[in-house]
DNA sequence: TTGAAAGCGATACCAT
DNA sequence: ATGGTATCGCTTTCAA
């Protein structure tokens, strides 16, 4: 485990001082060194695979090209990860790199991360949550440029701009798509009444049934939960009744692969006779099921993206810090997607 | 946006050399410093909120209690996020953090992610991948400490200590499982090929059977893939057929849905006329599905402690580096676990 | 064109 | 008991 070079090495072996590696290697030799010496140099810094001691230019430079990417359980879970994915892309083309710190759901732990980071020097922070929700975002996040994606800041007076996905649009589109298809009772299968995002779906929904001038039965909207058992038993009450919808959007794909097993068992097809739509489009769920399911994709990648942009922007020209995205606007929302696959078609046939 | 407090400002505040403050605030003040002047710098460390700068630290100690961590898609994907959440549990109980770089399964990243933590002075380095798999381990992991979970070094001659599931027992577990209930007739949905897992589970299964002298056919053994249109074509075959086996083991959970699909549609239950095992205990799927799934679930947590336990150990007591472990093997199995859930019960009544 | 020296923030040794 | 000084590796300014 012998020792890197260092600069100096490089100074000796190619016989100038270290000042001379450090301008030559930074491109500022031209004018300064003569070329014989560059020439040296760049030969001397090949043959000792010099690469400088980040550590080092960090404590001179006070900054680190370095985000700091907190969750609250994005590595650990096995959603959303698409936002940290997308959040790199663009940091890797603009010279950055990020380190993910993950606090498992442990709200304690969030200023103890950001301090972590903080003490490290990184020249930003965003803070990324798995699903819609509001954060009591660390007081570490307002010493430096910082973003938050999928959450938004829970103070009354919020400081930070946040990245999330438009939810009513999208529950809006899922409706129409049905609506389109000729579907007129259509139930609504929401998450939790925990998340933020399910009344946002909920409005779109009646958004869309009240364009079309459909009145809403208020049974055919409820809160059921986001997994599939859930899904299951609110589409056996659904699907069992005499008198039953002819399609169920769901809030998430879970949702959806309970309601398919529901359909199955009670000897419906899909979607002749009943029309599915979920939403997420889930990495190797939804494209994998049977049928494949037509679903609301999540914008998680451009979301991370979009918000490492702004937090960037911040970085390179701070002037503008409170106001970032040039629109003096806190909310950046990005529309979701509708991927139609096979679950979803024509109305039944009477 | 204020600059941070340093040891100087303390000093100054307490009429101090930088010296004392140092001294007094790492614990070695007795005998060294002034009982007064030792409240003083604490008073005046108090008052200006300081902390050492963590970054001149690593310069000058050369190490940053930082522990890096690799990974091909843990961050993206949404499987095995768990060994990361058992390592970091680890770390932080002592003392270390750990920051996490995803390079979404683009192993020209490999290098350089790790180049990039080297450069930063990380203490130690773990390589984690989705799944079970063959690693050609980033040429910087060997400078310093590191060590492999899920996955192993691919080399003629390995050289880092790994960290993987035992999956020949795994699959045995599950089959024994289903003898017990009475199967005989026993399916083994595998996976995709390309993984090393799928044939250590099939030998596992052919063990099971062999040890219960029950012949195994060679028609109900076969590689599907891992997806749920996978598990739900592989069943609707077997389950078609006259004459069809009374359980299905399926290679992971995802398997086991579709198989569940294909049951209801065929108007079988479950367990009552087909009992199905999945492989994983994937979140929020395996206990949610319905009925709920009977498993073999992955010891996730655990891997990632005890290669936590590992490498820390390394870093700690750099002496014994290559046969870390003290028992001078480079492959440490932990065994998988058997969640009994509602998808197994009793073979068929004739 | 070159190299000496200061400084980033902290620690440890060595005089005093 | 105390404070001055070298050191970690690098960049930048300034004088020669």
């Amino acid at each position: 485990m012998q020792r890197k070079a260092t600069a100096l090495d490089v100074a000796k072996r190619a016989g100038v001082s270290r000042s001379a590696v450090s301008l030559v290697l930074n491109g500022r030799g031209d004018g300064n060194v003569a070329k014989e010496s560059q020439d040296r140099i760049r030969q001397a810094a090949a043959d000792l695979n010099y690469s400088p001691n980040a550590i080092a230019l960090s404590l001179r430079n006070q900054r680190t090209r370095v985000i700091g990417i907190v969750s609250d359980e994005v590595v650990v879970s096995p959603f959303d990860g698409n936002i940290i994915g997308g959040a790199d892309d663009v940091a890797r083309a603009h010279g950055f790199v990020t380190v993910v710190m993950d606090t498992e759901r442990d709200a304690s732990r969030d200023e103890s991360a950001v301090e972590t980071l903080l003490d490290r020097q990184v020249d930003g922070l965003m803070y990324v949550t798995v699903g819609l929700k509001p954060l009591d975002v660390p007081h570490g996040m307002l010493r430096v440029p910082s973003v938050l994606a999928n959450c938004f800041d829970n103070s009354p007076t919020p400081q930070l701009h946040h990245v999330i996905p438009d939810e009513v649009s999208g529950g809006r589109e899922a409706t129409e798509h049905l609506l389109q298809l000729g579907h007129r009772d259509i139930a609504f299968l929401a998450g939790a009444a925990t998340s933020p995002a399910v009344p946002l779906r909920i409005v779109g929904h009646r958004e869309a049934m009240a364009k079309a001038a459909i009145p809403v039965r208020e049974d055919r909207v409820f809160m059921a939960g986001w997994d599939i058992n859930d899904g299951f038993h609110g589409a056996m009450g659904l699907l069992s009744a005499s008198e039953r919808p002819t399609a169920i959007v769901c809030a998430n794909d879970r949702l959806a692969v309970g309601v398919a097993l529901a359909a199955a068992r009670l000897g419906l097809a899909v979607p002749r006779d009943l029309s599915i739509i979920g939403y997420d489009d889930e990495f190797r769920i939804a494209a994998t099921m049977v049928p494949a399911l037509t679903t609301m994709a999540l914008p998680l990648r451009e979301m991370g993206a979009a918000a490492m942009s702004m937090l960037l922007e911040q970085i390179e020209d701070p002037v503008q810090r409170p106001t970032a995205g040039g629109n003096g606007h806190l909310e950046t929302m990005v529309p979701c997607r509708l991927v139609v696959r096979e679950s979803t078609g024509p109305i039944p046939a009477r």
